[in-house]
DNA sequence: GATGAATGAGATTTCATTCAT
DNA sequence: AATGAATGAAATCTCATTCAT
């Protein structure tokens, strides 16, 4: 089908985009690297996006709806808050095994540029599904009254975040045992923080 | 004094450069819109820094090396556990509301670019008394037996860097309530999930 | 018929060049845009034309030769140069109103190009039968016998290109009376100038 | 003196650009190839102006400014039509013999760019100030009562433009003779056609 | 120390043209 | 005939850095 090769061209592109920005960083990366990666003239990246801006944005926006959409049937799941969590962590640090360059990508970028910041909004709806999940858990009682949802919500990603940044820059061990050590403890101290 | 002028003159180049790569980030920023903050002509700027991104580096430095003094200052008290993490909360994040442009500099640029982590070594610092301070507590029985210091260490300045983070993005309201609040909030859930 | 249909795409997309050049000018324009306004494909237009300049000089070539057959119609027509110099201007100007779109693109694109001047040789035909006219009418007595015939058709023709330039700028108004009016000024110039 | 020196930069550049357009057309033109006549890196056009269309447009610009300077002169000369148009003429083709690449730009640029046209408000200066010498010279009785002085100008006007374009296109003889005979003939079909 | 003219490497982006389908 | 993905030459413009004054 035809439109099965514009999607895949697309996909060729952007996991080029991935693995060339992982390995030199959005602004010491050319056009030209993409495409070479990806194996076709740097003129055809401008068939599928307007800018190179926008292969950085569209990469973060398609991960952060992946995301947000994960997060948000976790939050459907029903569970305690703790196992939500656990299930939470487990996905976010375990791409750092599955996709390192998409995490390294991430990390790195994102948050860099202001206009990145504002526009992919999807960033959000993560942020806002971790408060809900919180917030339930408070009117179920397993979280302390007193407790600021919004607040906890960033401080549990933050910690997760922070790990994938000690990862990428190699100052904490990343292997497949260290991240499941990680999503134990990350969780311990969050649910001892949070509980009633 | 002449050295005196000089100092004076390389500080507010660097002053300079805080407020223009808060306003605009670091890539965007160019040489010139400093000089024109500082109001001198942009050749200047060579006759202090070596390079654009010599600036930046410094900054961040001198910056990280008056943050590694406090924390080990703090860590020499030999308080208990959670009021040396409160105030080094304190420290931190009150420094959002004492240098807004600064914090702005460090959350945008730092910990991102793998050449300036290299380089600047000085950040290191800041997570190795991190860690003994906790590892300390530990041996005074404060924190439980099984805590993993150095990760506990990343998680808490992580807790802490994604709050500066959300203030940065306005996605979180960051006045001079909102800071107290955070302190306590990030201090109470650490405190505990670490506790004995 | 096919060669009907054939010659139908390719009106079309001459057609279709003539309003896109006019409206954005003959470099601003891109074939895409061409084939857009014609409702095709852009890579059809290279079945018609060997390339975009091609398409250009296809639609001044033509043009000049109705031009030009029409100009020689006129000198045949053996009247007084003064009507025969009404015509030309009524038939040259009176386009203004039937094709504007054309008129707007030779206006703004011919006699300036010198591949083109160089390449549509028609453009001189309609240069030598005015001459031919004057001279003849010169023969006639009816022009001064020191009239330089050459420059004289120059300066008559650069008169009414003016206006169309005029008009094409909106410098002038060029509604119908301006026409007609337009016309009969230029007439009476030029004629009481050549007057023997 | 310093501003002369950068006086002399900026003009240096619009001669080159000017030998440039005229040898190989504005679109055809490089910026590094005005640079190289020029004799400095293509970079320094950008401290002397915007883009590579600023400097035709300034060309233009500076160029018509003289040009209304001198006719609103000959205008303000109060001398009879005739001797007026012939100084306009004059002033006008003579600078084919002495700036005939500058001849060849404005020839063959000016008004193919809409925005040009748009932009380049001087060029209506020239225009009203020979209106206004055909109005009065029409209310001193030098001229017919009945003559549109706009579309005389605009006629006077464009015979000169096409003589200069002919000898831009190589189709008349433009040598210093040639000129003289131009300015007279033109005069006189102009002249015998206004009088009164 | 201070200036800012000058340099030039380098990157993005455009778009006419080709050609497999 | 018709399509539009793919190519890649080419050109503008930016801006960090240098250096004569």
């Amino acid at each position: 089908m035809v439109s099965d090769r514009v999607a895949d061209r697309r996909r060729e592109l952007l996991d080029a985009a991935i693995v060339v920005f992982a390995r030199k960083g959005f602004h010491a990366s050319r056009v030209g690297d993409i495409a070479e990666e990806a194996g076709v003239a740097h003129g055809l990246l401008y068939h599928y996006f307007r800018s190179k801006d926008e292969v950085l944005e569209t990469i973060v926006r398609e991960t952060w709806q992946l995301l947000q959409a994960d997060t948000e049937r976790i939050e459907a799941s029903g569970q305690p808050l703790d196992e939500q969590l656990r299930r939470f962590a487990r996905m976010y640090l375990g791409s750092w095994l599955s996709s390192p360059d998409l995490i390294r990508v991430l990390v790195r970028e994102v948050g860099r540029s202001p206009q990145l910041g504002a526009r992919v909004g999807e960033i959000r709806g993560v942020f806002v599904a971790l408060r809900r999940m919180i917030e339930a858990a408070r009117e179920r009682g397993e979280v302390r009254a007193d407790c600021n949802a919004q607040l906890a919500a960033w401080i549990f990603y933050g910690a997760l975040e922070e790990i994938l940044t000690a990862w990428v820059l190699g100052q904490l061990a990343g292997g497949e045992r260290d991240v499941e050590r990680a999503v134990k403890t990350v969780v311990d101290v969050a649910g001892a923080g949070l509980a009633a």
